[in-house]
DNA sequence: TATTGTTATACTCTATAACTATA
DNA sequence: TATAGTTATAGAGTATAACAATA
């Protein structure tokens, strides 16, 4: 059932591995240096400002898949911080509306040209642009048919699925 | 100096980053649950199984990008499960020799067909062979690039740079 | 003096389960 | 009964700094 990998497929599976890898340490450690955010918490201010519009809980859960409970945490830093806010929605007494505060687009902007100049200098410094819109396809075609999946094959198995 | 990314380059950097969270959440969830592993544990022991000898701990942590101490935890714990040892090394008296057990092989050889099955569904399930290919060429260039880079242009501004 | 590795410690992230309250 | 969210708690991962031992 299971077969090897051939050989270009281990070699991109490396390659990928790796580069990401690499990636993501640099943007972490920018966004921790310039604006003492970790990644989900960036994630979570730019969907925010990017939605330019409040949101529930359940709606910035589904753009940051994670547990309901890691969420609250992440929230409460950052209301702490006084990045964001957590009102009582009024439509509906249960849910929390989220809303990112001026001090809240003010840090994303703070980060935000460190963050592209890191994407940019690593992620893009070796490709011409027809290469990154040969990525972008690709790319974007592997995300779409993970989105389909059923949640994961392997994990569903074991009936340890935390998410949906 | 740090000017926006252009729209293919912000549509390319969204699905990898999208595409790669799903996969690696995939494959942390199969590790987890058929091995008990961690990525970083599969990771330290598919090197030693793939050097095929013993490694000392600085040869570990060149292949998983780590700080020392968190080496030490992990190999701590991977000992403690009886699937790698350590002795003090005959040559470099200060050195430490890692190597693995029969139990640390055939766990892996235990998770690595759920792992390639997952690798080969979400990765590759919509990819053609010269997709793959093609994929391949591009990371390995863009993983090259990275590497070659001074540690982290954002990060060493701030002398905040465990690694190097 | 520089290097290898460990220890002690502390902090962050994430998850589970139990819970409250609204629908 | 189902859903939204929080709380309490615990565990895993990672890092810093101080340290011991060897080169």
């Amino acid at each position: 059932m299971a077969e090897a990998l051939g050989p270009a497929q281990m070699r991109t599976y490396f390659a990928l591995t790796e580069a990401v890898s690499l990636l993501q340490y640099a943007v972490r450690q920018q966004l921790q240096a310039e604006g003492d955010l970790s990644y989900v918490q960036f994630e979570v201010l730019a969907t925010l400002a990017d939605a330019d519009r409040p949101l529930t809980m359940t709606e910035l859960a589904d753009g940051v898949v994670y547990s309901r409970s890691g969420l609250t945490h992440q929230a409460g830093l950052l209301e702490k911080a006084g990045l964001i806010t957590r009102t009582a929605s009024p439509h509906d007494q249960r849910a929390t509306v989220v809303d990112i505060t001026r001090a809240g687009r003010r840090r994303v902007e703070k980060v935000l040209p460190g963050h592209i100049e890191v994407v940019r200098d690593l992620l893009y410094g070796a490709l011409s642009d027809s290469d990154v819109q040969t990525l972008g396809d690709l790319m974007s075609r592997v995300r779409d048919h993970m989105r389909d999946r059923p949640p994961r094959s392997a994990a569903s198995r074991k009936q340890h699925n935390p998410l949906q």
